[in-house]
DNA sequence: CAATCAACCTGGGTGC
DNA sequence: TGCACCCAGGTTGATT
């Protein structure tokens, strides 16, 4: 579900309502701890090991959430397609799906529920979080992302550039809702070999990325009609897609019906006149 | 190595 | 009402 504005709006008011605090305690859900360790590490001392840590800062890294810990510790957090982090009171009713509880001092409550069950926990020392997480393309918002990333990253590669901006390795933290706005507001056809763009292509596409993803995340995300994207307090983004999930729906731009195609089982949506 | 695809899960929507 | 699909914002391991 969420991917690198949305989670960075998680990261934000994490950093700001969690930074100094103690967890109290920890619970993980019996359902959660019997999932593969590809998912949860367990290693029988997690909530053990977090009982007392001193929450130091929250980062992010693509999508996913690094807890910076002290004794020195990093939780990650991965969100997977359905998964939420909620700060609430310790008296406020359990939602369906609570996999783990982190209750915080002054009477508050970090919740994760995740009815899909893809997303990941790990408690990891700091120097093992690069491995665990790893490998992964520069962050499309740092100044070491240019077009010439692109470029060099796009060279010799076969695959559509959708299914390039899907990967993690090519770029951090973007995914289906993002690359699809990217190319749309580029002009870039979803289906163009990586190898096919033009410098000028290459240049559009990577400036259309930087700028839906910083107004993604000036409006604190984007939350779909049916699904239920939300941040720590329960409040949707506002965001508004031009292209994703509008298949049949005139295109902003020329008002030809915009088209959903099936790449990799995933969908994708593109208006066929403007992106060439 | 690069590209593609099935699998991991649950729940909501749709059409018969 | 029931049921059999289809769909969903992610990642990864197996297979070509």
């Amino acid at each position: 579900m969420p991917e690198l504005p949305e989670v960075e709006t998680i990261r934000g008011d994490l950093d700001l309502q969690l930074r100094g605090a103690r967890l109290e305690s920890v619970t993980v859900s019996r359902r959660w701890k019997s999932l593969p360790h590809t998912r949860f590490h367990e290693n029988r001392s997690f909530e053990r090991r977090l009982r007392g840590t001193l929450v130091e800062r929250v980062d992010r890294r693509s999508k996913y959430l690094l807890f910076q810990l002290q004794p020195p510790a990093t939780l990650i957090v991965h969100l997977g397609m359905s998964g939420q982090l909620l700060l609430v009171e310790r008296s406020a009713p359990r939602e369906l799906h609570t996999h783990a509880v982190f209750r915080i001092d002054r009477g508050h409550e970090l919740r994760f529920t995740d009815p899909r069950m893809f997303g990941r926990l790990w408690l990891v020392g700091a120097d093992e979080v690069e491995q665990k997480i790893g490998p992964l393309g520069p962050e499309p918002l740092s100044a070491a992302f240019t077009w010439r990333v692109l470029a060099t990253k796009f060279a010799k590669k076969q695959a559509p550039v959708k299914a390039a901006l899907l990967d993690m390795k090519v770029v951090a933290g973007v995914g289906n809702i993002y690359s699809d706005e990217a190319l749309f507001e580029a002009g870039v056809h979803p289906l163009r070999a990586c190898a096919s763009l033009t410098p000028d292509e290459l240049k559009q596409l990577a400036a259309h990325l930087k700028s839906v993803l910083r107004r993604a995340v000036k409006s604190r995300g984007t939350t779909l009609s049916d699904a239920r994207y939300a941040d720590v307090f329960g409040e949707y983004g506002g965001h508004v897609p031009k292209v994703y999930g509008r298949a049949g729906a005139p295109c902003l731009q020329c008002g030809t019906a915009v088209v959903r195609g099936v790449l990799g089982n995933r969908g994708y949506h593109f208006c066929p006149r403007c992106q060439r």
